[in-house]
DNA sequence: GAGGGAGGTCAAGTTCAGCTTCCTCGCCGG
DNA sequence: CCGGCGAGGAAGCTGAACTTGACCTCCCTC
């Protein structure tokens, strides 16, 4: 009978695309890993390694096995959320791993809430851009991905795994300065059309974010390239940049609800959106840790109240 | 991860119905499967085992663990089939079980046959009922299991099996002495109606054999109850007495291609016959190694002339 | 084209999971 | 009430799986 170890291990090899890596990724030797293959051949009775210079590539044989493997441990997978869901206590470990921006805001809340549900559940996080977290995901490294799209089509096709959204997250323009209208007014500010600021400079994501290319689309439709100054990475460092008075940006609203921002900050017409989405293994859908985790999420979502919102028209 | 090893042992625990009989079939120490159990309910974090006397009776969650375990150990007997396939070699060992007649008249020319196609393919064969044979089908004892039926209803439902009729077996009546007649002639010998025979001696099967059941009800259907003088398991006993002039009695076409038989067989009118199937895990059904030994059985019945033949009536 | 580093594999030593042995305990039947 | 049967715990043993430290090959670089 094929051990189900070695199956996993000839499964890291292929998605790693070496022995070294796959040994690096499972904490062991290189050489455990080619003994245990050479076990593998053997349990199979067919070559499953050929060398390709001096790395090895699967063989045909060898990458059907790979294939019944993510079938084998997602059964296994199933029969443990299967236990677990008749446990009445939440336990064990989940692993979770958020965009930057969902790890800083909507993850401790979450964690904090579900230790106080489940005391002997341990939740541990790690913050992923979307594409990442759901390789991570596929790679079994993670329970939940909690991922962004911008509606834009850009979302990362995710066959074989559960989304479901539990937020919507508005994007807001923050201006400081000459450019910055409606500050002064104390009631909820005026929103913003983005050819307001054809000629403000910008202080955008870094180029290869999907808000930056959002935003960048955004403006080309409101008829005007934006001039960007500055592309950095996080949106602290971009707040920082707006109320210093070096340009406008553009901010999700959950990177605001960390401090109260000192500059403008207006809803965006015609509104841009994020959707956040969370993505689960669907064996895994009904592990109680998993059941817990999403409903508490959900809740976050539903009671998110985005810092500013556009005031409805009269009459609508 | 659950320990499929440790899974495995559970099932067994269920089926068997203790941990003793589990662990004479998997030939360790009983205190080896309770250690490797209570692993298991660490793995699992549920209690698996519930004392009942001196016994153990299992969870409701190990029994669902345990129909788990059916899906893990299929899949891993699919991905082994799925590699094996690749083989240009069939090679392996092959366990049949048959019951006893066709184990005696059916296996072996299709095992010399199977063993002059590959070489390094060996074929274990048991002989077991229909009945004990599917069970240890089920219990993954075996491979492949060829049984009978009488097509009165009586096939054991055999619901996630794969089975395929590959041959069928006119049941005989033998007879000597002065109820036999037509034994004289050269030619064809003249079909037996069972009511020529009402008044005479039978020699049956077991009663709780099939076979007997069906011809009692047939000799019902004839308009006379069977005057049942000896009752014995084999079939060669059965030929003997009719041979001394004991009795007559029914016989298979397959319990006559041993020897011949110095008595009058004669088919019987209307027909008695009996299909024989082979039955197999669909997570095995192409594994080359099942599928020879399919293809072997299936060309036995295309060529398995019965003994004897009713003859064509003219114009037919 | 020689040197060196990277990737893989082999042989020997080490560690630990899983087994056996031996024992105890609790339950049932004579 | 006692003998036996089934389950399970403690201690020791075996082998599978891993590490260590070689070596080998291929490629890249100088």
């Amino acid at each position: 009978m094929l051990g189900v170890w070695r199956l996993q291990l000839l499964r890291e090899v292929q998605r790693r695309g070496s022995i070294r890596a796959a040994a690096e990724a499972v904490n062991i030797t290189p050489s455990a890993i080619s003994q245990q293959l050479a076990i593998l051949e053997q349990e199979a009775g067919v070559e499953l390694l050929e060398k390709s210079g001096r790395q090895v590539r699967l063989t045909e044989a060898a990458l059907r096995l790979v294939r019944h493997t993510d079938a084998i441990t997602g059964a296994i997978a199933a029969a443990e959320a299967d236990v677990a869901s008749l446990r009445n206590t939440v336990a064990g470990t989940l692993r979770v791993a958020a965009f930057p921006t969902a790890a800083r805001a909507v993850m401790p809340p979450v964690m904090t809430a579900l230790s106080r549900l489940h005391p002997d559940l341990r939740v541990t996080l790690r913050d992923l851009e979307a594409d990442e977290s759901l390789t991570a995901l596929q790679m079994d490294e993670i329970d939940i991905a909690i991922v962004d799209d911008y509606g834009d089509g850009s979302r990362v096709p995710v066959q074989g795994l559960d989304v479901c959204e539990f937020m919507r997250d508005p994007i807001y323009l923050a201006a400081t300065g000459p450019s910055a209208q409606g500050q002064a007014t104390a009631g909820p500010p005026r929103p913003a059309r983005l050819d307001e600021f054809s000629h403000a400079f910008w202080i955008m994501d870094t180029d290869n974010s999907h808000l930056s290319q959002v935003t960048r689309r955004a403006c080309r439709a409101a008829g005007f390239e934006p001039h960007i100054r500055s592309s950095c990475r996080d949106f602290s460092v971009i707040i920082a940049l707006v109320e210093a008075g070096r340009g406008v940006g553009v901010l999700p609203g959950l990177a605001l609800l960390d401090r109260p921002v000192r500059a403008d900050v207006r809803p965006i017409v015609p509104p841009l959106t994020r959707r956040i989405s969370s993505v689960v293994r669907p064996e895994r859908r009904h592990h109680p840790m998993v059941v817990s985790a999403l409903a508490e999420l959900e809740r976050f979502g539903a009671s998110y109240v985005p810092p500013l919102t556009v005031p409805a028209a009269p009459g609508e």
